[in-house]
DNA sequence: GACAAGGTAAACTAATCTGTTTACCATCGC
DNA sequence: GCGATGGTAAACAGATTAGTTTACCTTGTC
């Protein structure tokens, strides 16, 4: 693997800082010392600091979904112990020393026009976490897989912000695994009244 | 009801703005200008703009739990009513074209450090609408009152931060509202078996 | 009517912010 | 060697930030 780009090192940097100390309190320089970067190149790279967070949360959106759907799949195989899976791994996320919540929800907190271009991208990060789970609950042949995946994206959501207030991280997403199992077999249960 | 108090009717004026833009994107100037205020009075007041944000998020905290229990007990009256009246409540506040998400969620993606006080401010509040849910929790006898208060804390935070994200906002609250339902119910089953 | 309390308006400091510009330097392909 | 590419360092512009200070005004009370 070669080096990275300027610009790709410089978006990873940004991230750390944005998901730290958040965007508005990340002065470009900042950025700069931590990515021994000139000033002069970044704007070479990037229009405006707005864009740098455009690409960061692009990038983000990218690594995060791309590791967390190959660590759902790597460690469980039915769709049932998938759709666990995802608050396993959503535990080890939120035990990472560097773990400031999630950047997309922190990101909305800052920018919340609702034409704004930074929500639209969060907005969409989400809508793309929640298909994922929907498919797994379409494998399942739930009676209503939009419905349930709905509502383990809730437990989803819920877990990040507890771990991420309360700091009582495995117990958040313990306490999600656990409702998300009675609210699997209360779907399934569903299904078979019917037939 | 005496006319407001200067410091009062800054920390209502400070919370709308921090609300809409967040924290450091909102300037004293501006909180001066909506609050028509001089910059003399508010440091009169209030020591650094640090202490406004605690002020402020001190509160919003007592008006808001004030308000959400006083709602819920208002149009319910069983235990299983008022934890359900807590999404219905929930689905309000959501409604309200002034709604930003969670003021405490969004103080602490600005506010990460641990030791901050605002940090800390937010992390009580959380565990307070915690505790109440608990309360109703245990009035209904259920096994596990602080697990399942738990799980449906964690639906009614992940509804708060669907409903900002996705702008979905009645969708995500009833959908909060039918999955504490199926985890209300299996947790009484539970209680009903081992008896 | 005098005085104190609490307010306004505005100038000011000093730091920090994003973004631009200038001048210079290293490295690589030809 | 030569020039293009892509970089650094640093000065600079102009706006904006939090916070202080000075001078003045208004209003209620004795």
């Amino acid at each position: 693997m070669p080096r990275p780009t300027r610009r790709q090192h410089l978006i990873e940097v940004a991230i750390d800082l944005f998901n730290q100390y958040g965007y508005h309190a990340t002065g470009i320089d900042l950025i700069l010392e931590k990515a021994k970067v000139s000033k002069r190149t970044l704007y070479v790279h990037f229009r405006s600091k707005d864009e740098l967070i455009l690409a960061a949360l692009r990038h983000y959106d990218g690594l995060f979904r791309n590791h967390f759907m190959t660590q759902v799949e790597k460690t469980a195989k039915t769709p049932v112990e998938r759709l666990l899976a995802v608050y396993q791994v959503a535990q080890e996320w939120f035990m990472q020393n560097n773990f400031y919540g999630c950047m997309f929800i922190n990101a909305i907190g800052e920018y919340s026009a609702t034409d704004s271009a930074i929500r639209q991208v969060c907005k969409e990060f989400k809508a793309l976490i929640r298909d994922y789970i929907e498919g797994l609950c379409a494998e399942l042949a739930a009676p209503d897989p939009a419905g349930l995946a709905e509502e383990l994206g809730l437990l989803f959501e819920g877990a990040i912000v507890t771990a991420q207030v309360s700091q009582q991280k495995s117990r958040a997403a313990q306490t999600a695994k656990t409702a998300a199992t009675a609210l699997i077999d209360n779907a399934l249960a569903e299904r078979s009244d019917r037939t």
